[in-house]
RNA sequence: GGUCCCUUCGUCUAUCGGUUAGGACGAGAGAUUUUCAUUCUCUAAAGAGGAGUUCGACUCUCCUAGGGACUACCA
């Protein structure tokens, strides 16, 4: 076969928030795109009007802007295979459901809901196909001039594929290699209904990308079932020899216990399962996003990525233009993943020590206003006045010694620093710092080390250095650790010189003084 | 129940008939450090089970077991 320019799509049904597994999904399509030069097209596929949720599409069109994956046309993005929104798409699927039906590929059947119910009550394993058609009301067992009444009269109708039983169905799977299912257990689905005069997903489906020229159908593996079917339907249009390529990815399971992984799960264990934050309109609920979280994009890019795939080299840590150049659709994996979020912790920790430009004043900032509240309002005056003169400074003295700890997100930030703002205003004499640093001699030691301080005029590290060593040195004095209680509380931080140069003069003798006091 | 898919360390995975079965996350230990952390080093940890095919199987075939998906006038 001829080669094809590379499209395609990922269609997405504005019933909510993207879920992660769909990021993943429309990752893997981006990333296939890309490589070959190709077109990713973004369809929303909202043929079933009862489950529409107001929000939902924007959600999806921010949700893939901020983690970096483009679009080349689609709902918001323009093209010239449109419209992309599937209910504006109803007199083209009339259109081809009319020709489904004159090629005597399908037929009219006027079983309501309530007769189907009745009969999958009556028959065990009941099911719409050559087997039982026969049985139901519907243009095969109705005379012509009855279906034509019917019609007229305005009752509701549904049309169904009429599936050939006794044929081996193969689908090419690109992951998978090829898999068969037999044609007889599969069931006439329905493909339109008169009620809302729109397709099911099915009919839709095939007929938006055949007409929107898609060359590979790239989506999760609950759709493998279903991918005879569609197979049987380019067949029934006569579009076979166009027939995209598919891929069916694993899917992504819970990380413990057993099952794909679902919304509830994530809140439940503390790892969102959005990309962004999202408020039902309904529930008025709110469900965590990576965004909201403190996730950067291209962590979650690239440890979406790895779950499925890999590129067969030991690099972990790999940009999404690395990524496109390396991603190959035959090295994802058969099997489902389960959701490492631990791992996906660790990428964000990777590329948010990668960020040695990044400003993290901003979100600092919101930090420290979040965090300063807790005790007196004078206290909150004194913090809020320490931060603003503060965190500019700090932002640098950040990036000089504090950013190489042990931070997975900018909130992490918070408990390693506060120090610089806060001081500490009770001891845990049972911390084990503190139990092991501050021996009986502390309160002489440090209250001897503040009348040294006390007589250094250069408050800087090199001024400190040059008075507080020689003394240490001559006394036999290691005062560091004591000195450390006093001002962080813990056994954290900076260097105490720099951390003493930081603080200044006065804010240092006080809480040195204030130690002493409490912890005698 | 039926159909299909899948099965290597706790987790994500490498290996596409011949390896001491490799890496990463997580875990543990040690070194470094005035604290915490960083960094570095090391350790434990796997081919579901059973039959074949083959000189040789994690890799191919079959069976069993387990897991997953689907089974709507939802996508």
């Amino acid at each position: 076969m001829a080669e094809r320019r590379v499209r395609v799509r990922f269609a997405p049904s504005p019933t909510g928030p993207l879920h992660i597994g769909g990021v993943r999904t429309a990752l893997y399509n981006y990333l296939f795109a890309k490589q070959h030069g190709g077109d990713l097209i973004f369809r929303i596929e909202d043929t079933d009007s009862n489950r529409f949720v107001p929000g939902a599409e924007d959600y999806i069109i921010e949700s893939f802007k901020w983690l970096g994956i483009k679009f080349d046309e689609g709902v918001s993005f323009g093209g010239d295979h449109g419209p992309y929104r599937q209910s504006e798409r109803r007199d083209i699927y009339k259109k081809y459901v009319q020709q489904l039906l004159d090629t005597d590929k399908a037929y009219i059947a006027f079983d309501t809901p309530e007769e189907l119910d009745a009969k999958r009550a009556e028959i065990a394993n009941f099911q719409y196909d050559a087997q039982t058609r026969g049985l139901m009301r519907n243009s095969l067992t109705l005379a012509k001039e009855e279906v034509d009444k019917l019609i007229a009269e305005g009752h509701q109708y549904v049309v169904r594929f009429k599936i050939e039983p006794g044929r081996d169905v193969l689908v090419n799977d690109i992951i998978r290699g090829e898999v068969s299912i037999n044609s007889s257990i599969l069931d006439d689905k329905v493909l339109y209904k008169s009620a809302d005069e729109l397709p099911t997903y099915h009919l839709a489906n095939i007929v938006d990308d055949h007409l929107m020229e898609v060359s590979h159908v790239i989506r999760g593996e609950e759709w493998l079932p279903s991918a005879p079917l569609h197979v049987l339907l380019y067949e029934a249009f006569g579009w076979a020899d166009t027939m995209p390529r598919f891929a069916h990815l694993p899917l992504l399971l819970k990380p413990v216990g057993n099952g794909k992984l679902s919304k509830r799960d994530g809140d439940k264990l503390g790892f969102p399962v959005f990309p962004l934050e999202w408020h039902d309109p309904k529930s008025g609920e709110i469900s965590s996003g990576y965004r909201e979280k403190g996730y950067l994009p291209e962590a979650v890019v690239n440890f979406l990525a790895l779950l499925g795939w890999n590129p067969g080299t030991e690099q972990e840590v790999l940009s999404m233009e690395e990524l496109i150049k390396l991603f190959d659709l035959s090295k994802c994996s058969k099997a489902g993943a389960k959701f490492d979020y631990v791992k996906g912790i660790w990428f964000n920790h990777q590329y948010l020590l990668k960020q040695e430009d990044m400003d993290w004043t901003p979100a600092f900032d919101k930090l420290l206003k979040e965090n300063g509240v807790d005790s007196t309002p004078e206290k909150e005056a004194q913090v809020v006045s320490m931060m603003k003169q503060k965190v500019v400074e700090y932002t640098d003295t950040l990036s000089g010694q504090t950013k190489k700890r042990n931070i997975s997100f900018v909130s992490d930030l918070w408990p390693l620093t506060k120090f610089f703002f806060v001081a500490p205003d009770s001891f845990d004499k049972e911390d084990k710092f503190i139990k092991k640093n501050w021996k009986e001699n502390a309160a002489a030691d440090m209250s001897e080390l503040a009348d040294v301080l006390e007589t250094v005029t250069d408050f800087t590290v090199e001024g400190m250095k040059a008075v507080v060593d020689v003394w240490a040195e001559q006394n036999e004095k290691k005062p560091w650790n004591p000195w450390r209680v006093c001002l962080v509380g813990a056994g954290q931080g900076p260097d105490m010189y720099e951390l003493a140069a930081f603080l200044g003069k006065e804010e240092t003798l006080n809480r040195m003084r204030y130690a002493i006091k409490v912890l005698g």
